[in-house]
DNA sequence: CGGATTTGACCCGCGC
DNA sequence: GCGCGGGTCAAATCCG
């Protein structure tokens, strides 16, 4: 009965990580102390390991998929050969955002969207506004998106050309910021958010959500894999930033190889700590090794 | 009770 | 000038 049996999980992939725990680091001769009931839970944790190993690899086989798509968007973005001097058309506009969504990139900015400043020429003036595409959870009818920052909703409305309705927050985490965002649902693709922030923030740090949560190294929560926090987009001046942004992403997510693999592990020693069935186990082995060095006459 | 959210009313710019 | 639509205000309501 190994307990490594989805060792070859970690070779899979360079970015897989290895979550399969040596549980046999107790010599079998030991095992007899605690009896069965040790046994069984074994057992029930090689099982749920290998449960656990499975889902990890849908998720390595998934993040594979989805890096093979960032590389593909990149090459086409090449070929593309953008021209900065030319003037974006709508349509280009509305191609760059279907890019995005195909691709699966979860976090797409556009500064200074030329649909602003098309429509309302007065505004050129205004504050650059920057669009972030955020995956959401198709089902979940909230217009809410963790960036890191502490939003006041002051206005919801249903606009001409988007069935869903369209929510406008102030960022009140400092009193006088004057960054706003509008949250709405895509037309195409109800479970994009399209966030728009206009604005730049007059406060440095932003807060973190993490009380209770999980802190990642790429700032945000642990939630919908690092979708764009605000401090990412104020740094983006256009598409070729924040293509580069896209591309620093893909390099961040080395960092967060090895923070998911500090985090499994810390969950899994949680996770065992936690069990009183466990703990007692361990308990009765290591007094029933006690016991039994005791008990035996010394060889 | 205070802060956040909801929601109808209002304002303003734009096109006709 | 008028209607339309997007954005904002503010009173009512909710919630911890």
């Amino acid at each position: 009965m190994s307990l490594n049996s989805e060792a070859n999980l970690s070779s899979m992939e360079p970015t897989c990580v290895d979550t399969s725990l040596n549980l046999n680091v107790i010599p079998s001769s030991h095992i007899d102390v605690a009896g069965e009931f040790l046994v069984e839970e074994l057992r029930r944790l090689n099982s749920e390991n290998k449960r656990l190993s499975e889902t990890l690899k849908h998720v390595c086989e998934n993040y594979v998929a989805l890096q093979k798509h960032v590389s593909e968007f990149n090459q086409l973005l090449k070929n593309a050969n953008f021209d900065k001097e030319e003037k974006p058309s709508p349509k280009r506009k509305v191609d760059n955002e279907n890019w995005a969504n195909l691709f699966g990139v979860n976090a797409y900015t556009e500064c200074n969207s030329e649909e602003e400043t098309f429509k309302r020429p007065k505004q050129s003036t205004t504050p650059k506004a920057s669009k972030v595409f955020v995956q959401t959870d198709a089902s979940d009818t909230s217009l809410y998106v963790r960036d890191g920052y502490q939003w006041r909703k002051y206005g919801q409305k249903v606009t001409r050309d988007n069935p869903s309705p369209r929510a406008y927050f102030k960022c009140s985490y400092a009193p006088g910021c004057p960054v706003k965002k509008k949250v709405q649902r895509s037309v195409e693709d109800p479970s994009v958010l399209v966030t728009t922030y206009e604005g730049e923030h007059n406060h440095g740090e932003h807060q973190m959500e993490i009380s209770g949560k999980i802190e990642s190294p790429c700032g945000g929560t642990g939630s919908v894999g690092c979708s764009g926090s605000a401090s990412w987009m104020n740094r983006s001046a256009g598409r070729t930033e924040a293509l580069e942004l896209v591309h620093s992403r893909v390099v961040d997510m080395n960092a967060q190889k090895s923070w998911i693999h500090q985090f499994l592990v810390q969950q899994m020693a949680n996770s065992l700590t936690r069990d009183p069935n466990f703990t007692a186990a361990l308990a009765s082995a290591i007094s029933g090794r006690f016991l039994d060095d005791t008990s035996m006459p010394k060889r």
